[in-house]
DNA sequence: GTCTATAAGATGATAGAC
DNA sequence: GTCTATCATCTTATAGAC
């Protein structure tokens, strides 16, 4: 019981009814305070703010309604009367950067396409597209952060990460996988698929900022130095990406 | 409400109480009896089981100990009489397969290690250091599958994920860092770090198998290919490995 | 829009009989 | 070792006053 060590994660399953969780040792009655709210329409985005703040570190069932509504400043049935049930609240949370985080990156690598027509590199390419969130992570403010956590953590989970990603992020990868073949024109689809897949789970570990890198590394390595793990990254899966193409015909 | 989207994972928050979820429309009361259990000593094993499962898949919070009890066939006080607390009982689960995970892999290294004196290549290490799990995941039962999504889940929380991973799978990364530097001599620690890093994200999220690849690719590649995963991880990060190496003096 | 009050139910944990 | 019964507490969600 001294220093315990780490439950994972989870999701919603479909058709179960609330789930919740008792909650620090009697979640302090008592005026709301914490973050600015009340105003005006600000109030809506308080409550998604700190709904994706505690859904990023403690997963859908590890937060309640009443944490949420404490973070934001606003009382409990706030909550409901702006989002309804609590996993509406989620999907919520999920949705408002989605689209801006897809629509920047096709845009990024559309437009490197577009400078770069007939000298396109692999490097330039792939660095376009990961560029975006790397850079909202280290100047989009916290909200960015907590929402590359939280998809880190929904593209780990088995019983959802595979549909909802999907729903959410392939439209872009799916424009990237055909820029690559362009670049890569040796690559057969399923080398271009399995190496995004190599890929992809070193951008949403990363982004996740876990602090486990620092641990291993003893501090010479910072999970938080974006810079670096971005440069290290494009070089890494550039190279990656030409070993494996021509595996299969 | 028709198709909800997917909340993600969470873990206990060192000092927060218990969390729970309210179950399933009413956690069909009954008999529990579903898995063996009974008898002797694999009582204590049913119930392993149960929440290896149900974890994998939930979650801490997303799982209570009505539905281990249920899915294992015994009672809730067993839960408690044989793990005690809710946490006690994940750290069992994860305790239980570190072990096995860990001095596999480092006896596979230095295995190779010794058998390629002075001949050893990238590839054949990293092969040597990622086959374990991928076999276990193959063909050691239903059981390690639900801890590699344990496990991949774990490494993408933010909160424990840095922390849990250090304390029990850091020792054995070490001994495969240490036999890298003597492959890439002209590698910095940094790089090998970092190269480490872009080659977790991607294992772990591999031997998840959350199904994200089958959908992206439209069924050409596959999660639950992990021969292919392990045969393209290796080429992926062998190279990526070449690529990072040297960038700091 | 915001809060009070409360319904209706589920949870972790334990005491104690067998 | 195993199960019954139960406590104390927490949870989501909704009326309904303001």
């Amino acid at each position: 019981m001294s220093k315990p060590s780490a439950p994972p994660a989870a999701e919603p399953p479909v058709e179960r009814s609330h789930r919740t969780r008792p909650g620090t040792p009697a979640a302090k009655r008592g005026r709301p305070a914490k973050n600015q709210a009340g105003r005006n329409g600000e109030t809506r985005d308080s409550i998604l703010d700190a709904a994706e703040d505690l859904f990023s570190k403690h997963g859908f069932y590890g937060v309640t309604i009443r944490e949420v509504a404490r973070e934001a400043g606003v009382d409990t049935a706030l909550v409901h009367y702006y989002f309804g049930a609590k996993r509406d609240l989620f999907d919520a949370v999920f949705l408002r950067r989605a689209e801006v985080w897809n629509n920047e990156r096709v845009e990024a690598i559309n437009r490197y396409a577009r400078e770069h027509e007939g000298a396109m590199t692999l490097e330039g390419l792939l660095e376009a597209f990961l560029r975006p969130p790397f850079q909202w992570s280290l100047k989009g403010g916290p909200g960015w952060k907590h929402y590359s956590a939280l998809v880190a953590q929904t593209n780990a989970n088995p019983t959802f990460g595979g549909e909802t990603m999907a729903r959410y992020f392939d439209p872009s990868i799916r424009r990237l996988i055909d820029l690559l073949r362009v670049v890569l024109p040796d690559a057969s689809d399923a080398d271009l698929y399995w190496g995004w897949h190599n890929l992809s789970g070193a951008l949403t570990l990363t982004l996740g900022e876990t602090g486990r890198l620092d641990r291993l590394s003893g501090g010479l390595c910072q999970s938080g130095d974006l810079d670096s793990a971005c440069e290290y990254m494009v070089r890494f899966a550039s190279a990656g990406f030409r070993a494996v193409s021509g595996t299969r015909a």
